[in-house]
RNA sequence: GUGGGUGUAGCUCAGUUGGUUAGAGCGCUGGUUUGUGGAGCCGGAGGUCGCGGGUUCGAAACCCGUCACUCACCCCA
């Protein structure tokens, strides 16, 4: 049997009814919050995402699905969606429009990962980025949006972190530091963490093997070693999330793990999710946009993984349709004048379905009931010759003579 | 890339130390006498027991291999 591709994954229908809740809840509310929303390409030019991400991060070496087009040009699926938002808006010059400076988007985005509980090779994931400014109130904002989203979702036992890694400079010295620090405990460290010594000592910080989280326990702290500016913006942060009354644990092992983040960085976490519990997270990315040979340009931003959150979600917050309404018409006068009206209802708004299955009322009913229809509209012969046809609410059982010409009006009036 | 677990009906699973035509519940479907659904009752369809090889008189069960799924590591959302 052909089956799909390893770590992709089919949205059946009724999975599907939690997705449509989810992304019209992240819409709305990035909208209230001032985001546009903005649709860019599934895969791009390789060289965007190896310049953006990092070109020594797991994800770039060994994750990204990267292929070559026709012409031989080499092509990658989007791992993430900050780079694409960022190219798109220096190919269009979007930060001279005052109203596309806090962008949104929501869609796949593809990994070549082991696939797990909530990880897959195709993820979706819900994102914003704030543009042109570096005033910490937009720091508190964006985190303020991610929090708001999940709370309005009905999530709960979240945790927010948050931590500030400074301007690249700054952690210039603390690694200094940190290496220092370090040095004495290194034969103690897990063999990874004494690769990460030479190549990127932060990563050791958020290690989760317990000796070295132990050996850590004494490590300087990089916000004690961030430049005057860093300080007071990251303070600035905290200051505003205490005024929104927005919780939050400052977590000193907090490092991000793309090559484009500066300072701010945040992250929310559920406790029933096992290891992948990081449902979304985000950070400034001040650097970016030189780094893709743009004008120097401060910007933050947050990425959700939707899968992740929808195993989160109780079934109860799905959206549900509207009624639907079962047109049972059967009998040689019947049927062809209840098919009309189905035609009719369904012009008029109304949702409402059949079964062509079913030739007896009673096969109707049966088939109304398994559909879950909150009202049959019977219409046989009798009714077809009177221009009536009965309403029956199938909870209370209770029917009534309708006229064909008023049924449509007298519907609206039940909704 | 590295480790562990699991593969029996559409779904959830049972199958006793290897022993006749492989079972249950749910779901699907037909009927319950023909213009009133859900329940009950009676019937039906649906499985090369993941795949390949081996051991044996005999394998769903034991052994080897392989694939798939899954969980964890790594990394990340």
């Amino acid at each position: 049997m052909l089956r799909s591709v390893k770590g992709l994954k089919d949205i059946l229908p009724q999975q599907a009814m939690q997705w449509q809740h989810l992304e019209a809840v992240a819409r709305t509310m990035a909208t209230h919050y001032g985001f546009s929303e903005i649709r860019i390409p599934i895969f791009e030019f390789t060289e965007l995402y190896a310049r953006s991400i990092g070109g020594t991060t797991d994800i770039v070496e060994k994750e990204m699905y990267t292929f070559l087009d026709r012409d031989g040009s080499s092509l990658t699926l989007r791992p993430e969606g900050t780079a694409g938002v960022v190219r798109a808006v220096l190919e269009h010059k979007l930060l001279d429009s005052p109203t596309s400076r806090k962008l949104f988007y929501l869609g796949p985005m593809f990994r070549h990962e082991r696939p797990q509980a909530g990880r897959y090779r195709q993820f979706h994931q819900f994102g914003v980025e704030a543009l042109g400014t570096d005033d910490p109130l937009i720091d508190v904002e964006v985190i303020t949006l991610l929090w708001e989203f999940f709370l309005a979702l009905g999530l709960k036992d979240l945790t927010l972190h948050i931590n500030s890694i400074g301007t690249p400079v700054d952690r210039e010295n603390y690694i200094l530091k940190l290496k220092e620090f370090l040095a004495p405990l290194f034969p103690n460290l897990c063999g990874n963490c004494q690769r990460r010594y030479l190549t990127n000592p932060l990563r050791v910080l958020d290690c989760k093997v317990p000796i070295c989280q132990e050996s850590t326990v004494g490590a300087p702290h990089l916000i004690d070693d961030l430049s005057e500016t860093s300080t007071i913006h990251f303070q600035a942060v905290l200051d505003g999330l205490n005024d929104l009354k927005i919780p939050y644990i400052i977590n000193h092992r907090l490092v991000r793990g793309l090559d484009y983040y500066s300072r701010t960085t945040f992250e929310i976490t559920s406790p029933h999710l096992g290891a992948q519990s990081t449902i979304g997270a985000g950070g400034r990315y001040d650097g970016l946009f030189q780094a893709l040979q743009g004008p120097a340009t401060p910007a933050i931003g947050f990425a959700v993984g939707l899968e992740r959150v929808t195993l989160l979600l109780s079934e109860d917050r799905t959206s549900k349709p509207a009624p639907l309404f079962f047109v049972a018409g059967f009998g040689p006068r019947g049927k062809p004048r209840a098919f009309r009206l189905l035609h009719e209802l369904r012009q008029s708004k109304i949702r409402a379905d059949t079964d062509h299955k079913g030739n007896t009322l009673k096969a109707l009913l049966r088939s109304a009931d398994k559909l879950s229809a909150e009202y049959s509209i019977i219409l046989g012969d009798d009714e077809a010759d009177s221009s009536t046809a009965l309403l029956r609410n199938m909870h209370t059982k209770a029917q009534e003579i309708v006229k064909l010409e008023e049924i449509t009006q007298r519907i609206h009036s039940i909704l």
